[in-house]
DNA sequence: GGTTAAAATTGATATAGATCAAGGCATTAA
DNA sequence: TTAATGCCTTGATCTATATCAATTTTAACC
């Protein structure tokens, strides 16, 4: 589907953006500016918003929803590097490319927001501020260790710890015992980098562990300390 | 073998230095400031400089020889994220972590020379310099890629795909149609998340294939356009 | 130059996970 | 209610790569 294909909603919701660390630090003259240089776009279930190749002028930052950034091979299969939940920012590292362009796809999961900012406004801001700098400095930090571990999962992880790990990941934050599986499993497994059959397997061995229960997208602890390896 | 177990020797070159885009923006003061910091580390082959989890106050720069960052699974598995060779920066992005603990284990390969940066001085350095934080933002975004394409490696091509990578990147810079392989075949092997049989199974098929001959440490390719899948 | 140790190769076998194929179970639409 | 569609599950089989074991080659060192 084409990028013009989106319904453009004008209303830019200030908070919400009082609510992200690189934008936090932001004084008043400069929100604006960046209020003033954002758009909120909508996007359709499925409904594509980037390519891996196209010329990236812009980042984002989810309101609500999910993005999946994802990377095909020729063959056709699909590994999602990351899936971006509501109040996550992506690709606001591709601007400090010399000839900027997105390295991976990007998707929508469901109907989702997203707002749109500009590189060169927010590059702008950066030379203002050095406080910026560090703040974004840090955020790329993250980023690289998260990819970092992603490249230790896959290498060094088999796919049942691999998907123990997405489980805690889930539970941690709200230490409850219930998790509710917010994306399908289909887009799971490709994060997971394994097929849908086997991560169906696998919640199937945990069940038959006796480590958790699974009615459709509710998941039930029942040995959180087994839920290791 | 301990940290400080390493033979140190005075004297840091300014112009290996000036070679490098994280200091060649610097003015005399602020490099000597850099200089002045800096000491030379000496490893010998198989040595450790870090291990994973170790508290980070300084980045490195490889002056002569090798070293592979690498991580290691419980059951014993090594996975080499990267070969850092002369030129070579690393451990550079750590220092925006709160909480500074390198994500890796540094090793010599051979025997090599670093030099160690202390993440203070040049935290002060990018206060000052807006010019150097755009620089190192750019470091960040490359870092960045190198990584995701790994991921895109291990998780939607095969090895043998893998390997033939690994030998055009080797090629690229001479595009000689000899390719000399500097580290050994085992260390390539993990970098490649293989284990050394299947590399050298690999090698086998593709002589067989007559696309490349091998001897030792050189390779000889006689068929570049097949060199791909 | 011969001896040891390490690295690389080769073959036989094992296995995690993929693929192929079929059926179940929802949800929406008529 | 039935159909249609898409998601999930389950079973049977296949395959790429790991593992195990034995040998050869290379490198290192008295």
């Amino acid at each position: 589907m084409p990028e013009n294909d989106r319904k453009i909603m004008s209303g830019v919701n200030k908070s919400v953006l009082l609510e992200t660390h690189l934008f936090k630090l932001l004084n008043q003259a400069q929100l604006q500016r960046v209020v003033d240089s954002t758009r909120p776009v909508h996007l359709c279930a499925g409904q594509m918003l980037f390519t891996k190749g196209q010329q990236a002028n812009s980042f984002y930052l989810v309101v609500t929803g999910y993005i999946r950034l994802f990377r095909s091979s020729r063959d056709g299969n699909e590994k999602i590097i990351e899936i971006v939940r509501s109040g996550g920012i992506f690709a606001e590292a591709v601007m400090f490319m010399a000839q900027p362009h997105y390295p991976v796809n990007a998707a929508a999961v469901g109907d989702s927001l997203l707002y749109c900012f500009s590189n060169k406004v927010y590059l702008e801001l950066l030379c203002q501020s050095q406080e910026l700098c560090f703040a974004l400095f840090g955020d790329l930090c993250i980023r690289l260790h998260q990819l970092l571990n992603e490249i230790d999962r896959l290498s060094l992880q088999n796919a049942r710890y691999r998907v123990v790990q997405y489980l805690n990941d889930l539970r941690s934050g709200s230490d409850t015992k219930v998790i509710n599986l917010d994306i399908g499993k289909k887009t799971i497994a490709s994060r997971l980098s394994i097929t849908p059959e086997t991560l169906s397997r696998i919640f199937r061995e945990l069940v038959d562990d006796g480590i958790i229960s699974i009615s459709g997208k509710r998941i039930d602890i029942y040995a959180p300390e087994r839920l290791k390896l």
